[in-house]
DNA sequence: GAGTAACCTGTTATCAACTAACATCTGACG
DNA sequence: CGTCAGATGTTAGTTGATAACAGGTTACTC
């Protein structure tokens, strides 16, 4: 129904990136071409372009930023920042990790393992870290966040890419949540003079 | 004078990261190709390349990483982690501060604005992330340090990138050391209740 | 001081990521 | 049915980066 075009441009999207993580799997990041991966999904290597910018961006491209936003608006404002910030997160993962930690663990072996992929990834941490300060942000204002608020959001997204960092090193056999929780704990015990 | 070579060596590694702040700064850094920078400072290309592993790194590198090492581990061990980071730094920012400031805020200024730069930052601030993480350790332990440790590694490293952003994005004429204490504070402050 | 090994550099060729220009086709819509 | 916009392929070109080889220069030894 309505506009088939849509579904095209999706299961076409998806045929790129599919084959380009069996791609991945089977013979590396790097001796895998932009070519070899448009082939495999039957189209010309700029048609692979159109869809992603660049070859990294289909592996660091993700969806999850907005959601996160959402959700740390949705908290009561009356929490402190760092609160909102973990209670939100923590109210999302547990069902994602159920769902998909298969995929999550060998998305971010990949990333953490290619160089050309590693040197990319803040990029895509500070998106999250933009969507963590607009979600603690009264939507109203318009300028930048203050600094305070900022370092929040940086210091989640920190915390949080440890924990998946550290999963990722123990071969992902630990529970990824339960990092979190660490990693969070760790954050709420900066301040307090012992350790 | 010991070997002339090392002296050559480090002058035509000095003229080519002069040669290419220069052009940056002329006509931007993607219109800047490697055999200009070359050229400029009498080399081939080839020889860039066996100076700086690429393009970005000229602007990438630095060697701030090793003086923090040994700052934070020089800290009284009674001090909690990221109090130890913090005076570390402190004690030494200032100084560096009052030497460099513009070449500083030149660097911080194209790290930021170039896409290509900005996103391959995440690489450099992940080695100072593992340089606080080897001066809060032990160096008696081999294996990789706890995710507390790493947590709040990473999480200064947020905290001072933030206040470097946040001062390029006022054009540099706040005071950098003053941000800094600020988001260090707002890093102390994440447990308590209230904001 | 001659000889030799190690190092640095330039030339050339090649690869792969990416971009631009143009032609083509195929649905969408009146 | 006819037009039009969006998606795709072809081709050609730019640029960052690597490899192989050759020539020259410095250091080290006998």
């Amino acid at each position: 129904m309505a506009h088939w075009r849509e579904q095209k441009r999706e299961r076409t999207r998806n045929a790129l990136r599919e084959a380009a993580f069996r791609l991945f799997a089977e013979h590396g990041y790097e001796d895998t071409t932009v070519a070899r991966i448009a082939a495999e999904a039957g189209v010309s290597h700029m048609t692979f372009f159109r869809y992603f910018p660049s070859k990294e961006d289909v592996v660091l491209r993700d969806d999850y930023d907005p959601v996160l936003e959402e959700l740390i608006r949705a908290q009561p404002p009356e929490k402190p920042p760092l609160r909102r910030v973990r209670d939100a997160v923590m109210s999302a993962v547990p069902a994602v990790y159920a769902q998909e930690r298969q995929a999550l663990l060998l998305r971010s072996r990949l990333l953490l393992a290619t160089p050309a992929l590693r040197s990319r990834m803040g990029e895509s941490l500070n998106g999250s870290q933009t969507a963590f300060e607009r979600g603690l942000s009264d939507p109203a204002e318009t300028d930048t966040p203050p600094l305070a608020a900022r370092v929040v959001a940086s210091a989640c997204v920190a915390a949080l890419t440890t924990a998946i960092t550290a999963w990722v090193e123990e071969g992902g056999t630990g529970d990824l949540p339960a990092l979190m929780d660490q990693a969070f704990d760790a954050l709420e015990s900066l301040g307090v003079p012992d350790a």
